[in-house]
DNA sequence: TTGTATGCGTTATCAT
DNA sequence: ATGATAACGCATACAA
């Protein structure tokens, strides 16, 4: 391994010289510097990050949490396209990415612990229970940290526009001349609680009145949950003409209950998901949901955590509200 | 932050003692040892990571190269799941994961340089283009890598079953009474080399004669070209009886494609996937499809590397052949 | 059994 | 414009 020690010897200046010639300092003649970074290239000189982060205090390390409760954390399209875009805008700025868990090898310890020990600079939280003391513990620590999909007071958060876009798919639904509407909603965190109070606002907003039996509980990403419900929706004496999903992978099972029913998309009953993960957009007939810009959630989570790390003092605690978009599929009929 | 310093202090010995306590010397009295313990969690002591390695040379942190190429690196099941097992394996031996890139932040550096930047003691390498030269850098390099799905001399490597599993399924599929085989294939990768020839080999065992036209070109978790590969095996004068996917998530191309035509998945054309991802499974009816034990392949990755890591004196490489196992679903009809 | 001294690679401060 | 020195937190060889 070459270190700017080699450098030194080699050029006849000191380690301080090679340091600040490195690192661009205006405080070293034109001609030294040039003669010092052309050695360094030639040696094949890399930095050594944790020297760096020792002396400097700043790792230039994102920690990470998603936790893979109902394993189903990075096996969800919608999380594994944050995280990918996270890591994108993150290496941008010149951090990367390590994931922060509990108990690492021998040593027990929580989130934040886990997340000193690594000295990161900030920690991006997702895809987790929120009530979870661990992870209230971490957010209000000293480490900066920006959360999805949940707002803790004072600090930022990067959302996506639950409310707007249950607005958007009932209001679109109701376009298509339906007024029987039910919705079959996710397990209770703040995202359904968002989007089923949406629901019914917009409902009631369309003047239409939802009987309770038309709200049934599932479990996201749990197509099995999901086609149980729609089996007690068919079993109605006055059935819904039209059935939202929690999201678009739960979907599959009700589209398996229905063709077991002989019921069919979108002739006899249309349906909408939520997402609009990759999945949705290659099934037959297309299924209509409301696309949910993970790209852009995890670029922003990036780009504010960034801006903490960086500007401790001008900074401002913000939620980022990230618009989605309604993709048209062929899954709502138009009904009179 | 409470330094090994600061318990010095406060129980008036030395910092060396404070560390050979802390980390189970035997030359320290079991009275001292104890009291600094105690101190230690009062204080709510935490080792530095970052200390440790600079000192110790090892920074007990993983690298793992993940390329998000035809951007499905993360978004294909059997990739996610292969990382969450990596990640928990490599945890229970007190390994973090950091992702590997290129061009980290303004410093544009390839592969190698972002591992030995980071200080990583080795490196996981999946889902790459394993021709880039970037790749044989590393692999070649000081930085131990153990590799999925792919094989360098002298290296070693954990291996999905893919003649094994391409041989199970053309029987199984065979003993349902086809002889008309059909196998649309991914891009030609190690991959898809060992399985095409495993379908050659098992229908010549077999006594099959197989048209060349049965054999289809597509690519990887691609609907659209698995749908195209469809519409010309139907065109075909004589069509299969039995089609094969390139993956699970393929398969779904084909399915529509087959629905369009009016095709019926069992009775008139009998179909297998590939992966066993959770897709498959919800899938009514059920796919057909082999099981590649992700989990099993990333947990073998892990633990290959870390024996690399911690006895390298005793390490031999060796190939890890991770089997998978047939899941049998409704795709495949019985025929005379 | 405990303590002293040193160095890992880097950067910042203060001299020169 | 350049260099000597110290410090970040820790672990170890060696001295006491």
């Amino acid at each position: 391994m070459v270190t700017i020690t080699d450098i030194a010897v080699r050029c006849n200046v000191s380690r301080a010289t090679v340091s600040k010639a490195l690192n661009g300092h205006s405080d070293i003649s034109a001609e030294t510097a040039a003669n010092i970074r052309q050695a360094a290239r030639e040696m094949g000189y890399l930095p050594n990050a944790t020297a760096r982060t020792l002396k400097l205090g700043r790792s230039h390390n994102i920690g990470v949490l998603f936790v893979d409760k109902t394993s189903s954390g990075l096996g969800h399209e919608y999380f594994s396209q944050i995280l990918e875009s996270v890591k994108q805008e993150a290496e941008k700025s010149g951090y990367d990415i390590t994931f922060i868990s509990r108990d690492i090898g021998g040593l027990s310890m929580d989130y934040y612990e886990h997340a000193k020990y690594r000295n990161c600079d900030g920690v991006i939280v997702a895809s987790v229970d929120f009530t979870d003391p661990a992870v209230i513990k971490l957010v209000n620590s000293d480490i900066p940290t920006v959360t999805l999909d949940y707002v803790f007071d004072s600090h930022s958060a990067v959302l996506s526009d639950n409310v707007g876009g249950m607005a958007e798919l009932v209001r679109y639904v109701y376009g298509k001349g339906h007024r029987r509407i039910a919705f079959i909603h996710g397990e209770f965190t703040s995202v359904t609680q968002k989007r089923l109070g949406s629901f019914h606002r917009t409902c009631s907003e369309l003047g239409l009145t939802i009987p309770d039996e038309y709200i049934q509980p599932a479990t996201f990403h749990d197509p099995k949950s999901s086609g149980l419900a729609t089996r007690r929706l068919l079993e109605l004496k006055e059935r819904p003409t039209c059935i939202l999903y929690p999201d678009d992978f739960s979907f599959i099972g009700g589209m398996n209950e229905l063709e077991k029913q002989g019921v069919s998309i979108p002739e006899d009953i249309s349906v909408a998901g939520y997402d609009g993960i990759l999945l949705s957009q290659v099934l037959r007939p297309r299924l209509t949901t409301y696309r949910q810009d993970a790209e852009a959630m995890g670029r922003e989570a990036a780009r504010a955590l960034v801006e903490i790390i960086e500007r401790p003092k001008e900074w401002i605690p913000r939620q980022t509200m990230i618009p989605g978009r309604l993709l048209e599929g062929d899954t709502v009929r138009t009904i009179e």
